[in-house]
DNA sequence: ATAGGGTTAG
C-alpha cells in the first residue's frame, strides 16, 4: 500500500482510478460470492483493520480503504450485514443473521459456513444457534457440520459441539481440533487428551496447531510425562524448525510442569525465539520461586535484542516479589511508567502493587493504589492480602472501607483476606459481621474454602464451639475444615476436644492428612498421651495411607523426648528421609535438654548448626545443658560463641 | 479457519 501511495506523488491520477476501478470489481467479486473470502480483521498482525482475503487470489479488501467505491458501506448495510461504524461493524459485518430472501441465494450452503465462522470469531453463540436453526430448516446441515461443531466449540458448547462432531463423523483436522481446543481452554484436559487420542484411533493426523492446544492440556495438568511424549513426535515431524508457536507451547508445558531445566534446554535449542518463549520459561521461574533464575532470563533476553512486552514485566514482578527484590521491582516501575503501561493493564498494575505489597512496602502500594487511573476489586484485594501477610490486620479492614465507599463490592477473596485479618487481631465481632454479609450474599455455597476461613477467624479468636458450630453448618466441608478446628483446639489447649473433633471427623467419612496428624501429636505431646500418640504416628502410614512429613517427625520426637524416651526418638530421627532432617534437630535437642544427656545432645547440636543458619537457638538450647549439668565454663563457651556468631 | 506467555487467595 505504501508503494502505491507513493506513486500518487508522481503520476498520481492516472494510477488512483486504475486502483479504483480494480477495488470496484474487487467488491463486486466480493459481493457475488462472500464465502469465497476469508475475514482477517481479528488477526494479531492487524486488529484493527477489517480485511478480507480471497482464498485463491489472496487479493484483500480493506473496509476503510482509500480506493473504495462508495457504494460499498451502504450495500453492505442493505443486505442486512450489519449497521457501520468501526469497530463494531467490523466485528458484526459478517456475523449477522442474513435475511431469508439472500440465504436463499447461496442455496450451497457456503453462506452459511461464512456466517458460522464469523460467529465463531466473535463468540456470538446467540446468532450461530439462529444460524444453526435455519440450516436445519434448508436441509443443509451435511455442509455445514463442521463450521456448527468450531462455532459451539469456540462459544464453550462442549456438549453440543461434540455431538455434533459425532453424528456427523467428522474427518476434518481443523473440527477436531477446534473441540480439543476448546476442552483444553476450559481446563477439561483430560477429555482435550480422549479427543486427541480418539481422533489419531480415526486415523485423522494431528497437526501443529492440534499438537499446540495438547501441550496446553498436558500444562494444566502436569503430565511432563505425555508432554515429552508429543515434544518427540513434533521434534521427528520436523514441526519446530518453523513453528514458533509450538515451540512456545512445549517451552511452556515443561515449565508449568515444573521441569525449569527442561524449558531452559529447550529455549537454548529452538531455531528461532521471540518475546513469549522468554515469557514462558521466565514465568515459569517465578511461579516456582526462582527469582534469581528469571531474572538471568529476563538479562539473556534483552541481550539478544528481545524487548520485554507487557507480560514479560508481569513475570518479571512476581518474581521480584518472591525474593523481596523491591530495588529491581522500583526499576520496572520506572520503566513501566515511561513506557505509559499503566494506564491501559490492570493485569501489570496488580503484578506491580503485588510486588510492593509482597517486599512489605505497604505505604508505597497503597500510594500507587491511589494514584491508578482504574482500580477494582482485584487491586484493593492485593493491597488487602498485602497488609494480612504483613501482620496488619487493622490496616486491611480500613482498606475494605476506602474500598467500599468508592462503589467496589468485596468478592469471596477480599473476604478470605478479611477474615484472616480478623483472626490476626482478634476481632471477633468485625468477623461476625463479616459473616452474616458472606451468609447473606450466598457465597459459601460454593466456597468450601470460606467456610474454612471462617472456622479459622472463630478459633483464632478463641469462640472454639463457635467455630464447631459453623463447620458443622457449612453447606460442603473437608479435611482442612476439620484440621482448622483441631489446630484450633489444639492451641486454645483444649487437647480432649481436639480428639473428639478426630473422631466426628472420620465418623463422617473424611479422611485425614498430614497437617491433621500435626494438630493430633501437638496434642498427644502437651497431654502426656505418649502411647496414644505413637499409636496415632503408626497408623498414619497403615491405616490412612499418609506420610509423615518432617514436622509430623518433629512432633514426635517432641513427644518421646518429653516422655524421656530418647532412644526412640533417636530411631525416629533415622529412620526420616535425610533430607527432610534440617528441622528435627533442635527437636532432638530440646529432648536432650529434658532429659540431661549431653552426649546425645552434643551430637544434635552439632547436626542442629551444620543445617540452620540462625545459631541463635541451638547455642542456648546447648548452653541450658552445660549448665543444667554444672558445667559453667563449657555453658559460657557456647554462649560466647553464640555472641560471636550473631555479630 | 484451529494455536503460544500474564493479575489477587489457597
Amino acid at each position: 500500500m505504501s508503494g502505491k501511495l507513493h506513486q500518487l506523488g508522481s503520476c498520481g491520477v492516472a494510477k488512483s482510478e486504475e486502483d479504483r476501478r480494480r477495488y470496484e470489481s474487487l467488491w463486486n467479486e466480493f459481493f457475488r460470492d462472500p464465502s469465497q473470502w476469508w475475514d482477517n480483521s481479528t488477526s494479531k498482525r492487524s486488529p484493527k483493520h477489517a480485511d478480507f482475503k480471497h482464498k485463491f487470489t489472496k487479493d484483500s479488501l480493506l473496509m476503510d480503504g482509500c480506493y473504495n467505491p462508495p457504494w460499498v458501506i451502504e450495500e453492505l448495510r442493505r443486505r442486512g450485514f450489519a449497521s457501520l461504524s468501526g469497530e463494531l461493524c467490523r466485528s458484526t459485518i459478517m456475523g449477522a443473521a442474513l435475511p431469508v430472501s439472500l440465504i436463499k441465494a447461496y442455496e450451497d450452503g457456503a453462506a452459511f459456513v461464512v456466517s458460522l465462522r464469523a460467529c465463531t470469531k466473535n463468540k456470538d453463540l446467540h446468532r450461530g444457534i439462529k444460524l444453526h436453526d435455519n440450516i436445519l430448516k434448508m436441509g443443509l446441515v451435511e455442509k455445514c457440520s463442521d463450521a456448527l461443531v468450531t462455532m459451539y466449540a469456540k462459544c464453550g458448547e462442549l456438549e453440543k459441539a461434540k455431538e455434533l462432531l459425532n453424528l456427523h463423523n467428522s474427518r476434518d483436522v481443523i473440527t477436531w481440533t477446534a473441540l480439543i481446543a476448546a476442552y483444553a481452554r476450559k481446563g477439561q484436559s483430560q477429555r482435550a487428551l480422549n479427543c486427541f487420542d480418539r481422533m489419531q484411533h480415526e486415523g485423522i493426523s494431528p497437526n501443529a496447531v492440534t499438537y499446540t492446544c495438547i501441550l496446553n492440556a498436558c500444562a494444566t495438568m502436569g503430565a511432563v510425562v505425555k508432554g515429552e511424549e508429543i515434544h518427540n513426535v513434533v521434534a521427528k515431524q520436523g514441526l519446530l524448525e518453523n513453528n514458533i508457536v509450538l515451540g512456545n507451547a512445549l517451552i511452556d508445558m515443561y515449565a508449568k510442569c515444573g521441569a525449569l531445566p527442561k524449558a531452559q534446554d529447550l529455549i537454548e535449542r529452538l531455531p528461532s525465539r521471540d518475546v513469549v518463549s522468554w515469557n514462558a520459561l521466565i514465568g515459569g521461574y517465578a511461579r516456582e520461586g526462582q527469582g534469581e533464575q528469571a531474572l538471568t532470563c529476563f538479562e539473556h533476553m534483552q541481550h539478544e535484542g528481545i524487548s520485554p512486552d507487557a507480560v514479560t514485566y508481569i513475570c518479571i514482578l512476581k518474581a521480584c516479589a518472591t525474593i523481596g527484590e523491591i530495588a529491581k521491582g522500583e526499576e520496572i516501575h520506572d520503566e513501566i511508567r515511561k513506557q505509559g503501561l499503566l494506564q491501559n493493564n490492570m493485569a501489570l498494575a496488580t503484578a506491580l502493587l503485588d510486588m510492593y505489597a509482597k517486599c512489605g512496602a505497604l505505604s508505597k502500594a497503597q500510594k500507587l493504589l491511589k494514584k491508578l487511573r482504574f482500580r477494582n476489586v482485584v487491586s484493593w484485594n492485593t493491597l488487602i492480602a498485602g497488609y494480612v501477610q504483613d501482620g496488619q490486620g487493622k490496616q486491611a479492614l480500613d482498606c475494605l472501607n476506602l474500598m467500599q465507599r468508592e462503589g467496589i463490592s468485596p468478592d469471596a477473596v477480599t473476604y478470605l483476606s478479611i477474615l484472616k485479618a480478623c483472626a490476626t487481631i482478634r476481632a471477633i465481632e468485625k468477623g461476625q459481621e463479616i459473616h452474616e454479609r458472606i451468609a447473606k450474599d450466598g457465597l459459601l455455597q460454593d466456597s468450601t474454602m470460606l467456610g474454612n476461613a471462617l472456622v479459622d477467624m472463630y478459633a483464632k479468636c478463641g469462640a472454639l464451639s463457635k467455630a464447631q458450630d459453623v463447620l458443622q453448618k457449612l453447606p460442603s466441608r473437608n479435611v482442612v475444615s476439620w484440621s482448622t478446628l483441631i489446630e484450633g483446639y489444639a492451641q486454645e489447649g483444649q487437647g480432649e476436644q481436639a480428639l473428639h473433633c478426630f473422631e466426628l471427623m472420620l465418623n463422617e467419612g473424611i479422611r485425614p492428612d498430614a497437617v491433621t496428624f500435626v494438630s493430633l501429636l501437638n496434642v498427644c505431646s502437651h497431654l502426656g498421651l505418649v502411647d496414644m500418640g505413637h499409636a496415632l504416628f503408626a497408623s498414619m502410614k497403615t491405616k490412612f495411607g499418609v506420610i509423615p512429613n518432617s514436622e509430623c517427625y518433629t512432633c514426635m520426637v517432641d513427644l518421646l523426648g518429653r516422655a524421656g524416651r530418647l532412644e526412640r526418638a533417636l530411631e525416629l530421627v533415622q529412620e526420616m528421609p535425610s533430607l527432610q532432617r534440617s528441622a528435627i534437630w533442635l527437636a532432638l535437642l530440646d529432648a536432650c535438654r529434658v532429659r540431661g544427656d549431653i552426649n546425645l545432645g552434643r551430637w544434635a547440636f552439632e547436626q542442629a548448626v551444620q543445617v540452620n543458619k540462625s545459631h541463635g537457638p541451638p547455642y542456648i538450647l546447648m548452653g541450658q545443658i552445660y549448665a543444667a549439668a554444672g558445667m559453667q565454663d563449657k555453658a559460657r563457651n557456647i554462649e560466647a560463641q553464640r555472641v560471636k556468631y550473631q555479630a
